[in-house]
DNA sequence: AGAGTCTATAATGTATACATTAATAAATTT
DNA sequence: AAATTTATTAATGTATACATTATAGACTCT
């Protein structure tokens, strides 16, 4: 929320904002219910205005869709929703991997994505997919931060949010991501070779490949949408 | 606004917002000026509810800023902010030449590429700058358009109006733009090939160029920020 | 039974009252 | 004169009243 960074003190729309936003994200608030601004209120323990304002401001993130005179639901997601994120997504974070070659990395920095990388490499060997996924998360996180641009960072937040009930539901369904860890092992060398062509090149078709294989296999388990 | 696009009565805060975006944009508001709410109300002849609402939707836009106690202003625009955005519109537009070519465009949008194209060489031999930065505008638009990813349309769109005040304020600082013709034809062969990482590249190499040129003519005038 | 009309209710956009608190100005002290 | 303290004012976050209007349900007609 706008004001949330240059206050110490969490205002009521902020708390509205960050309750709901968490309830979408863990499943607890589902595209099948419909929730008026005055029900919504009452869920939060406040008045219209910090949930209006907090409604308003999820509407426009994407997590939620208003429909006039009857209030909000948790916004579906359908595969073409999944195939343009994705396409955002690659896109971005392609742009990441470059900018991370074209401004260089520090040894802390390039250490604390081969840690990922060695996480994402044992978890693997122990068929801990959860804790696999969290190290994945965190190597991409570092990619994105590492770029150094503050709005891209931010975009990159909304869209994995907005892409997040997706991603955990197909967790469980997708193959083995063998290839993963080779992919991000890649990127790292090309980041340290100040190659931004290569970084982009490796990290895009890493995205690519794993976009389409998620659309596939959504497809396959006849998911048009959440 | 998130409800925009579903009524067809337009509400207060709206139009709150559409004023203050269009003031912004023209330079009517301008990044000295601290506005409080009641300020802007009086301004927009309403009351504080939807200006209020209208100033947070800009805010998060990144637009204008807030400061608690001490009302809005236009968010001014640093180089380093311009660096962030045409780090982001080249990602994103790069991305937008790449799915043109991957997923193919029709004759007509082809011709319509191409008009935008003839329209920039003719007032470039016309000394009409006004009229090409309309045209070159254009073209971009229809890049963006034309990626048929409605995500991809509206985050272009809003870095784009981020960075109007800048651009506007370089158009005749800029020398002649003799390269950017050729590079859109370029970009619009890759896409008749069906060559989405060379559509990709030639977007990515005239952006980047356009971008390293903007920020140092921006540099060399002496602009910290607008 | 289905279609059309009418009425009551509910949702929401907006205005404004109110409480809280940060900022500013005035008063006091050193 | 400068620093500190105190009082006042103003900004804003929130609650709620109110007006508007869309929706749903009841009623009537065919």
């Amino acid at each position: 929320m706008a004001l949330k960074a240059v206050k110490t003190k969490v205002s009521l729309a902020d708390k509205a904002y960050r309750e709901l936003k968490r309830k979408i994200l863990d499943n607890e608030l589902h595209s099948s219910q419909q929730m008026t601004e005055a029900e919504v209120s009452v869920l939060l323990n406040m008045s219209r205005t910090p949930t209006r304002e907090a409604m308003l401001q999820l509407a426009n993130e994407g997590l939620i869709e208003l429909k006039p005179r009857h209030g909000m639901r948790v916004k579906p997601i359908s595969i073409d929703d999944m195939q343009e994120i994705y396409e955002i997504l690659t896109g971005l974070e392609s742009t990441a991997a470059a900018l991370c070659a074209t401004k260089g990395l520090t040894e802390e920095q390039l250490s604390l994505m081969h840690d990922a990388v060695d996480t994402m490499n044992k978890t693997l060997d122990q068929d801990n997919l959860t804790e696999w996924a969290k190290a994945d998360e965190q190597f991409h996180r570092y990619l994105v931060e590492f770029a150094d641009n503050n709005r891209l960072t931010s975009l990159v937040s909304n869209f994995i949010e907005q892409s997040h009930r997706f991603r955990m539901l197909t967790l469980k369904m997708r193959p083995k991501p063998t290839n993963s860890n080779k992919d991000h092992l890649d990127v790292i060398s090309a980041i340290e070779l100040r190659d931004s062509e290569k970084a982009r090149l490796i990290h895009h078709q890493h995205r690519e490949k794993s976009g389409r294989m998620l659309i596939a296999l959504i497809k396959e388990v006849g998911l048009n949408h959440i």
